[in-house]
RNA sequence: GCCCGCUUGGCGAAACUGGUAAACGCAACGGACUUAAAAUCCGUUGGCCGAUCGGCCUUGCUGGUUCAAAUCCAGCAGCGGGCACCA
């Protein structure tokens, strides 16, 4: 059928038209096929909140331009989508809309599923999951329970936020400033048996891993080896004077300081802390205290340092009879190291502080190099600023006269000889708390029973399926209050027994959902052949808020999985991209109140105004779209207004994909005018006469030349999607349209250049507007398959070699003019092309030539000087 | 406090390994078409000076290396991000 000539393209008819295509065609499926190369593509998963935002558009667009180059390319390509559906705003709703968290899930999903569609993304749906499906969960219930086996998952005493009103355990997010999110009550710190994951155990091989991930981005490799932290020192033991039973462990990255030793200090929740208030009423009191504060970082960077000094004392390692106040102080973090620590004023800072405000004498045993240990001495006691550096021991028995890096070593061997210590390699990272005591989330599959302990759930039983029918009141955990379904029979002896009522994190679905799509229908969790075929994704992309907690647990999960038999590779995402945010600016109008960018209009004097009244406004900067900023474009209306095309042309124009995006209206508006150029370029063609493919040689100048710029432009556009930059691939595109715009000409070849170089306009832009192209490929072009399933275009590269280039000549390192030349000549040829640019030679009259540069191909630069 | 980034026209940006700074786009301005508007098309657009040809300056700031620096080095400033009583 004949393309009618419009001015206008009709984006409706035209994506439906071609989505229903793809979708009846099924040519997004993925299949295994060992022939053929794989290439995994995935987006992070979407929270079913209900509406696709601007971030999903970026995100996706991202990864379908991956999808269908990538297809193109030949790649067999997995580029799956699911539902991340636990978590904690489906119980909000069920609290606010009197609505089932399941049901609320579910219709969400239904409408987003449905907007994802009309973004004509390459999306094999054939594989989506739902992490709130027990067909889902039952397989991570049977991971908890392999890895309750191996000893990966243990339960132990943590402290929570706790809300006495809501009586409930809240997130880290739902404390603002240390009070309750709904109830505005003070929120405290309660210990709570837990269940943890032993990430740590993997502490070193998540940071050797960081290695290998070189297409990962820098930034998030060097954060998530900074959040694993590792810190080479020493333990050493103080003994309790007077008991002979007790002592306290501290770890320590500078033990070469341990004879500036001026006191120890334990975390409130230390063992020894809660035991010495057992016979200390005031310490008692104290202790109670420390768990008042709360726990967002406003109250930490407000907390002051509190103290109390016990009656015991503790023993030095290096020297028995000397004796060292023990304090309990709130700066001492109970989980990291031993919750315990040696206070050296002299040589950290924060002891510093800490000896003044106690009047702790301050014995200095490192001086810098090279400098008078007595003058040094004095200075750095009337300064009160410590002396943190490498230098000299002096002061310090076996170590005087050491380097302190030499006195390290030295001491930690003592303190191995003496048996009052050892060489320790501390990590940061901490073990992954996984128990929620929330309803909406995986049930723990295990059992409590009072006779038994804890009882893992038989295999047979899985899953452990959430009950329907609960009452979510915003008060204690649901599973804690429903009448029946915590209440079984123990699996061992068939007593009386509880299911476990807290649920697991939902950073554990997203942990492993990837692995899910290799073979989403699969009767066991991981299919071995289909997870081998698909894994590692070569692509991951997603914001970079994910930098440290899902990759890194994913990271952890996937060694784990490994370690109990799942699968057999250690890195999950061997690429990574991450996403820059999508911002908008901010309207505020007089009263100070925030204005919704669909309430406000530009008027004739270019000033924005508010839309009923008129009244000014002012546009606050750019930022992240967000509701409380009420600066959130609605996705579904642009799609609606300008088709998803430009939308997806827009996200990925101008600003690199890493970077932030600030959304315009204008940039819209651009994106869906080009998109009607490109279209025009198209519907050009269908006038011309009937195309013969002619040989390159018999084409004109001007033909041979478009089709040249073609190749070139099939050439470093596929070098830029190679590496994401979409930008500047579309910039070169759009290069090759405008010369298309200007191309007309009666030469021979005309119409065949033209029509080749429209063909390598389509074929480019399918990745980006790939309903635009598809339509353009059969309509305008003629053919009868589909662009979706057709080859990448490769450039004849007999036509990307230059005969020519543009030389520059500098004259004292200024620009001074320019001349073509014949590529590859030799440095005399460049030399005298140089000397008689005209230009040129206005500048070197009358001059000597002192000196002449020639980089063949690029530049002469002329050294002259006066005379 | 510690650790990372980033800084180029009015704006988003581009520039391979040090070799013609500002490609591509947005906005703006001028013009064509139109009764008019929109759409479309054609121009101009880093700054300063100069009638034109042209000249001088210009990649946050100050220095350095080099024939040549947005790019490399040192110091400083500003902005952003991550971690944070981490011993």
């Amino acid at each position: 059928m004949l393309l009618v000539i419009r001015t206008h393209y009709n984006f409706r008819a035209v994506e439906a038209r071609w989505r229903a295509t793809w979708e009846s065609s099924r040519c997004f499926c993925a299949v295994e096929d060992i022939d053929r190369p794989k290439y995994y593509v995935l987006e992070m998963f979407p929270y079913p909140s209900g509406r696709i935002h601007m971030g999903h558009v970026r995100n996706y667009t991202l990864g379908d331009v991956v999808a269908r180059f990538r297809r193109a390319q030949g790649f067999n390509v997995l580029h799956p989508i699911g539902w991340d559906a636990f978590g904690l705003p489906a119980e909000n709703a069920a609290l606010e809309r009197k609505i089932a968290p399941a049901q609320w899930t579910d219709s969400n999903i239904t409408a987003m599923r449905e907007q994802f569609r009309l973004m004509g993304l390459s999306l094999d749906w054939s594989r989506e999951v739902t992490t709130c499906s027990p067909d889902y969960y039952r397989h991570e219930q049977k991971m908890f329970l392999d890895f309750l086996a191996r000893g990966l998952a243990y339960r132990k005493e943590s402290l929570v936020n706790w809300d006495p009103i809501e009586q409930t355990v809240l997130a880290n997010e739902q404390v603002i400033d240390g009070l309750g999110w709904r109830s505005g009550a003070t929120v405290e710190k309660r210990l709570l048996t837990q269940w943890f994951l032993r990430s740590t155990a993997y502490a070193e091989e998540l940071l050797a891993g960081l290695e290998t991930l070189d297409r990962w981005p820098e930034k998030i490799r060097v954060m998530q080896a900074n959040w694993i932290g590792r810190s080479e020192g020493a333990r050493a033991r103080f003994a309790v004077a007077g008991r002979t039973d007790d002592s306290v462990e501290i770890f320590t990255t500078r033990p070469e300081t341990l004879f500036g030793a001026a006191f120890c200090a334990l975390a409130p929740h230390h063992p020894l802390s809660m035991a010495l208030a057992e016979t200390d009423p005031d310490l008692a009191v104290f202790l109670q205290d420390c768990n008042r504060t709360g726990t967002s970082e406003a109250t930490l960077e407000t907390t002051q340092t509190k103290s109390y000094r016990t009656h015991v004392t503790v023993r030095h390692p290096f020297v028995d009879t000397w004796e060292l106040p023990l304090y309990i102080a709130n700066f001492v973090v109970m989980d990291y190291g031993t919750g315990a620590v040696f206070g050296c004023p002299a040589h950290d800072q924060r002891d510093m502080n800490f000896a003044i405000m106690h009047s702790i004498p301050v014995k200095v045993v490192v001086v810098p190099f090279d400098t008078d240990p007595v003058i040094f001495t004095a200075t750095l006691e009337s300064s009160r600023r410590a002396f943190e550096g490498e230098g000299v021991l002096i002061h310090s028995d076996f170590l005087n006269g050491l380097d302190s890096v030499t006195a390290r070593q030295t001491a930690i061997t003592q303190l191995e000889r003496t048996g009052h210590g050892c060489r320790h390699v501390q990590y940061r990272l901490r073990d992954w708390g996984v128990s929620r005591q929330r309803y909406w989330g995986c049930p723990i599959p295990v059992i409590h029973c009072p006779k038994c302990g804890i009882v893992p759930v038989s295999e047979s039983d899985l899953p452990v399926q959430l009950p329907q029918d609960v009452d979510i009141t915003g008060y204690g955990n649901p599973l804690e209050r429903h009448p029946t379904w915590k209440n079984v029979s123990c699996p061992l002896c068939g007593g009386v027994a509880q299911r476990e009522t807290d649920t697991l994190d939902t950073f554990f679905e997203s942990s492993w959902y990837f692995l899910r799509y290799c073979a989403p229908h699969a009767a066991k969790g991981l299919d071995c052949t289909a997870v081998t075929y698909w894994m590692p994704v070569d692509q991951y992309i997603g914001g970079v808020e994910h930098a440290v907690l899902h990759l890194l647990y994913a990271r952890f999960f996937v060694r784990a999985l490994r370690d109990c038999g799942y699968l057999t590779i250690e890195e999950p995402f061997t690429g990574l991209f991450t996403q820059g945010m999508v911002c908008h600016v901010t309207y505020k109008c007089q009263d100070g109140n925030l204005l919704h960018p669909k309430d406000v209009i530009r008027s004739r004097d270019g000033v924005m105004v508010r839309i009923p009244d008129g009244a000014p406004v002012t546009v606050g900067r750019s930022e992240k779209m967000s509701k409380s900023r009420k600066n959130i474009v609605d996705t579904a209306h642009i799609i609606e207004t300008y088709g998803a095309d430009s939308a997806r042309l827009f996200i990925l124009s101008d600003s690199p994909p890493d970077r932030d995006l600030d959304w315009t209206d204008a940039g819209i508006d651009g994106a869906w005018r080009y998109i009607n150029r490109v279209w025009r370029l198209g519907t050009r063609a269908l006038t011309m006469q009937p195309v013969e493919r002619l040989p390159y040689t018999m084409l004109g100048p001007s033909p041979a030349a478009l089709v040249r710029q073609a190749h070139r432009t099939i050439a470093t556009v596929t070098e830029d999607l190679e590496k994401l930059r979409v930008n500047t691939a579309l910039a070169r595109i759009r290069t090759l349209t405008n010369a298309m715009e200007k191309f007309a000409d009666d030469q021979v070849g005309a119409n065949w250049a033209y029509y080749f170089t429209l063909e390598t306009v389509v074929r480019l832009l399918a990745p980006i507007t790939p309903h635009l192209a598809e339509e353009l490929w059969q309509e305008a072009l003629g053919h009868t398959h589909l662009l979706a399933q057709f080859p990448w275009p490769t450039p004849d590269i007999t036509l990307l070699v230059e005969t020519t280039v543009v030389l520059a000549v500098q004259v004292n390192g200024k620009l001074r003019g320019t001349v073509d030349v014949p590529k590859g000549a030799d440095t005399v040829t460049l030399e005298k092309a140089a000397l008689a640019v005209p230009t040129v030679q206005t500048f070197i009259a009358g001059k000597r030539i002192r000196k002449v540069i020639v980089v063949p191909n690029r530049i002469v630069n002329l050294l002259v000087s006066s005379s």
